[in-house]
Parts: structure tokens; C-alpha cells; sequence
DNA sequence: TGTACATCAGTGAACGCGCGTTCACTGATGTAC
DNA sequence: TGTACATCAGTGAACGCGCGTTCACTGATGTAC
């Protein structure tokens, strides 16, 4: 039984999440990371063996995060209502109203990071990543395909790569607002991805507001 | 005069390039260059006085690349029909054209690779990939306020966002593809963006095949 | 209840490899007189 | 036209620092008898 190593465990994963964010993998030395933590090198190296268990660990309780937002958000949607269709917009809506309270530019997204610097993680980390943008994919293609279902959409689309495009927005709006550092960035693209979705099944916007 | 150094400089720009986009700034060494473009230490610190250098100059071909591609296709665009609305779609699917030809995964985008290992470099050169962003956003939003002066959107949307729009999608398009090792990604998320600026529009997909 | 031992969590010095960078040097080509 | 020197392009050995990793050790807490 682990007594109390948790709470280390945690402070060094924070440090390292927080770091690799800002200056990549490769870049951030375990030096780094436990200063930031406040412990030695001993304790980091007791509790991962090596830098790349890190990595992956860290890739680990990022897919689980990620998981839980996808599920906690599109559950409220549902509550909200059983248009499916208006459900997506509502999914979309709470991570607009998060983002439009971001003042300064958004880290970014760990996969994103690890992704330019694949070869250097193991397979089974890749994988986690992988598997996690499938999750999106399923989740949100399913809904797609209910509202087709309900009502045609104004021009034929694949419901995968539909649901992808939130995934795509998502990643590329970050690196537009970290480039340009503006914070309004995210929230601007997922309204437009919002739009988009509306156009397709022909929904106004007063309906948004009167499910929310 | 340089007499004859263009070419080796040319061979440890384009070998720096593959590696530094397969595997991040960091993670590749100055050993790995020199080995891929067959040359000695001494030259490649002959050509450039430091790493950080290199990526300068890196950026800056790149952004160079950037903005003429950008010009052309939109010229390209421009010839072919005078509406503007049409142009962008036009613009659009010359990309789209090319990046359904692909078999395996882009190797991305340099100035992403470089977003996420930002503060190792120097101010000048996040200016570069910053201005370089600004280029096509402004070149793409006149297009946009242009078409919104013929027929007014479906939706009220804003020409700047909506022209970073095209940045997002093939940023977020790369990383979704090469995380999920899918070529067909890019190709299919340019599509979805077409299709939001025809349904703004209100175009046919019939008028870009008459125009191309 | 006391004692011996095991485990957990953490320490900090040491190691060795690989990295970016330096430097004295070479040979070919161009220029001055 | 021949000679002396400068510049260009490239070489490869050497350097020293920082990195990831190892290891013998400590002290506190839990468990067996």
C-alpha cells in the first residue's frame, strides 16, 4: 500500500505537465522538474524509472481528463435536450463559454506537443493518444448520425471526419492563439465550427439559448 | 562573393528540416544533420554560428514557402473567376486537390512544431512565424469582406476569424492525421471548411467545378 | 509489550555519455602588383 | 606572366557542461513473533 508517495507523484507529474507544455519534452530536464516540485533527484528517479515512463504516464492521466470533459459536457447536453443536433451545439457552447474567460493564451494540448516530437515516446504512449481522439471521434459521430437521421443535412457529410473537425478545431486554434497570442482565438474558431454545424442542420441560434 | 557554400547550406537547412519536423527542435541534434547531409561538424558550424541560428533561418525559408504559396493559389484563384466568395473556394480546393494525393501522413507544420518548444527561440524568430500567420489572415479576410459586400453572409461572422479559420483547420488537420496516422485527414477537414464558406455564401458545389 | 526486521519514501553524490561549441588547420580559388 | 597574399569552404579533434541514470544510504512507519 502506497502511505503517502501520491502526493509527490502528483507534484512532479504537475511540474513536468506544466513544463513540457510551455518548452516541449525534450527540452524540459528533470532538473527542471524537480526544482519546480521541491524534491531531489532521488525522489523523481523512485518514482518514475525513466523520463519516457514520465511522458507517458503523463500522456496517460491526459487521455483520462480529456475523457472525462468529452463525457461531463455532452451529458449536459443531453439533459438539456434530445435534439441531438442541438445537443453538439450545446457540447460546443460550454467550451466557448470557458474559453471566452481565458485572458491570456491556452498552454495548448499535451498530445499536440508530444505529436512533433513522436519516435521519442514508446508505442503504447502514442497509442493513448490515439485512442483518445478515437473516443472523440465515436462519441460525437454517433450524435452526428442521430440528427442525420432526424433531419437531412444541408449537404452531404461524412459523420467521422465531421466529428474530427472538433478535434482539428481545437488543436489548431490553440497553436493559432499561442503563435499570435491572442486568447480569444479558441473560442472564435469553435463558434465558427458551431456555425458551421447550425448551417448543416438548419438551426438558429435563438435555439441554443433556449435550451442553455 | 559566395563562391559555391549555397549548396551545403541549402543541404543542412533541408536535412535539419525532415528531422527537426519528425522529431522537434530539441530532440535533434546537430550530429544527426551533419550525418543526414553528409557533411562535418566544422562546416555546419561554418554555415551557422549557433543551433538557435539555424532555426532562425529555418523559420524564415519557411514563412518565405508560406506566403508564396499562399499568393499564387489565390491568384490561380483570382484568373479563374472574378467572385470573390468563389475564389476562396477555389483557393481551398487547390489544397485540397494536392492533399488528396497523399498516402501517408504530412509531416506538418514547422511553425507548430516550433509553437510548442516556444522560449528556446529567439523574439525574432516567433515574429517571423507570427507575421507569417498575419499575412494570410489579412489576405484572406479582404477576400472575405469582399464577398460579404456581393451577398451578405448567411451568418454574421467576422472576416479576421474566418480567415485564421483556414490556419486552424490545416494546423489541427496535421496533428489529427499524424496521431491517428490517417493521410486522408487534411484533405477531408479542408472540405468541411469549404463547405461552411459555401453555406455562408449560399454557393453550389457545381460552381466549382464550372469555375475550375 | 518489546524487539527485530521489512518496506516505504526520499536523499544527494557520483558517473558517463552526448551535446553544442571552439579552434587550429587545409586546400582550392580569387585578387593585387 | 609569375608570385604573394586573402578569402572561401570545409575538416576533425578537443572541450566542458548538462543531461538522464545509478546507487549506497537514511529515517520513519508498519509487521511478525
Amino acid at each position: 500500500m502506497a502511505r503517502n508517495g501520491e502526493k509527490t507523484h502528483k507534484a512532479i507529474m504537475d511540474a513536468a505537465e506544466e513544463l513540457i507544455m510551455a518548452q516541449g519534452y525534450s527540452a524540459t530536464a528533470i532538473d527542471q522538474i524537480i526544482a519546480r516540485a521541491g524534491i531531489t533527484k532521488g525522489t523523481f528517479f523512485y518514482h518514475f524509472p525513466t523520463k519516457v515512463d514520465l511522458a507517458h504516464e503523463l500522456a496517460e492521466r491526459y487521455a483520462r481528463r480529456d475523457t472525462r470533459q468529452l463525457a461531463g459536457k455532452m451529458e449536459a447536453a443531453e439533459q438539456a435536450t434530445p435534439d441531438p443536433a442541438l445537443q453538439l451545439l450545446l457540447f460546443l457552447e460550454q467550451f466557448i463559454d470557458i474559453a471566452e474567460q481565458w485572458t491570456t493564451p491556452y498552454p495548448g494540448c499535451l498530445f499536440a506537443s508530444f505529436c512533433y516530437e513522436a519516435g521519442l515516446f514508446e508505442d503504447r504512449t502514442t497509442e493513448v493518444m490515439r485512442d483518445s481522439m478515437l473516443v472523440w471521434r465515436t462519441r460525437i459521430a454517433d450524435k452526428l448520425r442521430a440528427a442525420a437521421a432526424r433531419s437531412e443535412p444541408r449537404l452531404p457529410v461524412d459523420a467521422d471526419s465531421l466529428a474530427d473537425a472538433v478535434t482539428v478545431v481545437f488543436e489548431g486554434a490553440f497553436i493559432v492563439s499561442r503563435t499570435l497570442d491572442d486568447a480569444r482565438i479558441v473560442a472564435q474558431q469553435l463558434r465558427h465550427l458551431q456555425n458551421y454545424l447550425r448551417l448543416l442542420f438548419g438551426l438558429e441560434a435563438a435555439a441554443i439559448e433556449r435550451a442553455a
